[in-house]
DNA sequence: ATGCCTATTGGACATCTGCGCAATAGGGTT
DNA sequence: AACCCTATTGCGCAGATGTCCAATAGGCAT
């Protein structure tokens, strides 16, 4: 295979071991997968990168912070903080649709679940947790103060929506259809309207796109 | 190693692999393990369960199905409606107090994260997951047949608790005290009884014990 | 062209996995 | 005491995994 630049080999075998990643979860991502994927040999990958720990950490940091890198880009484009909070969910759960596309929500059942025995992971997962966290938290606090959302604790009520909503993606993804896709979308989406004192509807899937 | 009777052996090869389940995780229990946990060989495992999924699943049906009960019997307690669902929070929040006790919520991490790849532990958690939303369902349907809760939907608002819940303790697990567990409790109790037109505080924890 | 540096190869190695099978041994029945 | 059923053993097999290494080959400086 054609000779690339140290910088452009790891950034090519990096979005491999995402595009594996995302395909087989974390645990299910050998180095024999990313070389075939990548269409090298296995030792290629071990010249690189010391150990498959390794690997690893630094394609989920990658993999998660594009996520919410491109849900925080979305974002800008709305021009209230209701329309931004409606963008939110539209890329959260357009990431969800194409599972062929970059958002693998089962690195993240796979990251919470080894969070507990690998400290590297449980760091990085819980770095980028409170960035999600804190973006919402954010969107909220714009809400509260230009009088369009009621919200006592921008912070709680932003963990709250997050956690309604990891946990009813996170039955969609292990479990199929016991909920579905839409379902999630959309309880998530009243469930925040009710939060934080919006006008039912509000919330609803942003038309263009 | 002294010989038992098939349901003896079968009770005692589900409790060590119980043990390795909550010393290694799901996915880090190997049938060598558990054969050393129970001091036999390995071909023994395989004399009754016909596959490792089979076993896991197994295993984790017998723990996760234990703290159902638990919640279940507890809930028979409670002589209205709103007084059950206050137990019902009440027993899964105690459960997540004494890490040491029979409730692990970290092997409900990884059921989540390892149904993907092991279609037996797959059938199980959902089916798990089904029998807790169906159980807090029954508790809604009574307090709005007993005209103490307003909700249109008993099943939706059963999902959208549990998975505030999951949501929420998923964090305290994962990622220790991003989110504490006291608020992941007092936040989906206030949760359920804004989504059940509750009185506030009417959920909180019950004093006995 | 020539030569050197290193990206890349392809396979060896040790280990671990789930699983199957022939042999053994223990206990209840006759 | 003889016997049979089966619980239990211990090992072997095939495949997968992370890691390492000697050999190869491609491109850049001379």
């Amino acid at each position: 295979m054609p000779r690339m630049s140290p910088d452009e080999r790891r950034a090519a075998i990096v979005a491999a071991t995402r595009a594996v990643m995302a395909r087989n979860g974390i645990a299910g991502t050998t180095v024999r997968d990313v070389a075939a994927e990548l269409g090298t040999s296995s030792g290629l990958i071990h010249h690189y990168y010391a150990s498959m720990d390794e690997l690893l950490a630094e394609a989920f940091e990658q993999a998660a912070r594009a996520d919410l890198v491109e849900v925080l880009d979305a974002i800008t484009l709305g021009s209230t903080p209701v329309q931004r909070l409606a963008i939110f969910f539209d890329t959260y759960d357009r990431g969800l649709r194409d599972g062929s596309g970059d958002f693998g929500m089962q690195i993240w059942l796979d990251a919470w679940a080894e969070a507990a025995r690998r400290p590297a992971l449980r760091r990085t997962s819980r770095r980028l947790n409170e960035e999600w966290q804190r973006a919402l938290a954010g969107i909220i606090r714009e809400g509260v103060d230009a009088g369009v959302m009621v919200c006592p604790d921008p912070d709680a009520s932003a963990w709250r929506i997050l956690s309604l909503l990891d946990g009813l993606v996170l039955q969609v993804v292990a479990h199929g259809d016991v909920v579905s896709r839409e379902q999630a979308d959309a309880w998530s989406r009243t469930a925040a309207e009710s939060e934080l004192g919006i006008r039912a509807g509000l919330l609803s899937p942003t038309l263009a796109r």
